[in-house]
DNA sequence: GACGATACGGAACATGTGTTCCACTTGCCA
DNA sequence: TGGCAAGTGGAACACATGTTCCGTATCGTC
């Protein structure tokens, strides 16, 4: 690959995770283009597809969500934060980020599809597992009710995040709704 | 206005709501139009714009589901059911809605910005007034916590229903989600 | 039944956006 | 440095959809 390809190739998928952030997925090819100032044709020869780029930007989402959420569950299994807390933390800051990063709630949901699809054993994502791992743990130092399953935690999750997004919720009614939820949910 | 002017208008308001409840706010004019039975420049004879049409129906959307906020709050200041049970009930309503016709899940959360819009004292929407209503009833009787406001429960509502609309829930499912949420809402 | 006004249908237009294509440019290697 | 393969930019195309327009059909009245 030549020198130019590679750095058009990182400010491609820059100026398309600024832009798609900012605008939603509605966001025009030529938006990200001028973004990343290049031609949508560099664009497509990156990605086929918008879709593709789509799926790139999420990909990486849910893997450095993926991280954090296992960052936290490791912490929690050593002993060092306590599981609850790691649990409500994480579904704090996500619910948190939807309301910046409005591609947040689109992406969750996604993944929830997704886990319908494949539900049951073999869940799809990283994002999935990692978050059905703090909820266990959650549940096991008794600090969530053991009758919410992951489908549910996700309902309250994409559902939060769907609502902060489009009602664009501020902090202040955003920690007063969340602690509603996280009552809901404790043992 | 002629015979079958007034015809149509019906043919069309009825079409309108069946194929934007059955394919979301997307949904294009002309099959509107096909689904009446009548061409394109019929509907815009009717309604200028897709967003006047739009208006129309959740109008009338929003005017049943006021009028059914109010007959229960009306049962509920007779003493004919309890409040808490009116204030759940409909809570419950509105989201089995939304996972069948999906367009409640946007109007409520269009309700739900026009009344940040017109914060404080005279909210806009007549839901609005009546659900709040069945809220302060539900507070009064001890049902549900008083620290919770209209806009967290509108922020509660209306990420119930976007999560519905778009993972698709099952009633078992929206059944144990709501219980979280209830929980989390009682006293 | 005739006639004017009203309404209709759907082709045509305007616009926005995903995708393709190719003449031109640029990086790489000998 | 010369040559060519790889890469680029953006015009052009395809298509979906909101909206307008007008020749034709229909309604209501006399």
């Amino acid at each position: 690959m030549r020198a130019d390809a590679a750095r058009n190739r990182d400010r491609v998928l820059e100026a398309a995770e600024f832009v798609l952030t900012r605008d939603g997925l509605d966001a025009p090819i030529r938006d990200i283009a001028r973004q990343a100032g290049v031609g949508v044709g560099t664009v497509y020869r990156q990605y086929p597809t918008k879709e593709a780029l789509y799926q790139a930007i999420m990909a990486d989402r849910m893997e450095r969500l993926a991280a954090h959420a296992s960052s936290l569950a490791a912490q929690a299994e050593a002993g060092t934060i306590d599981a609850g807390s790691a649990f409500f933390t994480f579904f704090d800051s996500i619910v948190t980020g939807a309301t910046t990063k409005t591609i947040f709630a689109d992406a969750l949901t996604d993944a929830g599809i997704d886990a319908k699809a494949a539900s049951g054993e073999a869940g799809g994502h990283d994002v999935l597992i990692a978050i059905e791992t703090l909820l266990v743990q959650a549940q096991r130092a008794g600090a969530v009710r053991t009758d919410a399953g992951l489908p549910e935690v996700l309902g309250l999750l994409s559902g939060a995040c769907l609502a902060a997004k489009q009602q664009h919720w501020d902090a202040a009614l955003r920690e007063r709704t969340l602690a509603i939820i996280f009552d809901g949910l404790r043992a």
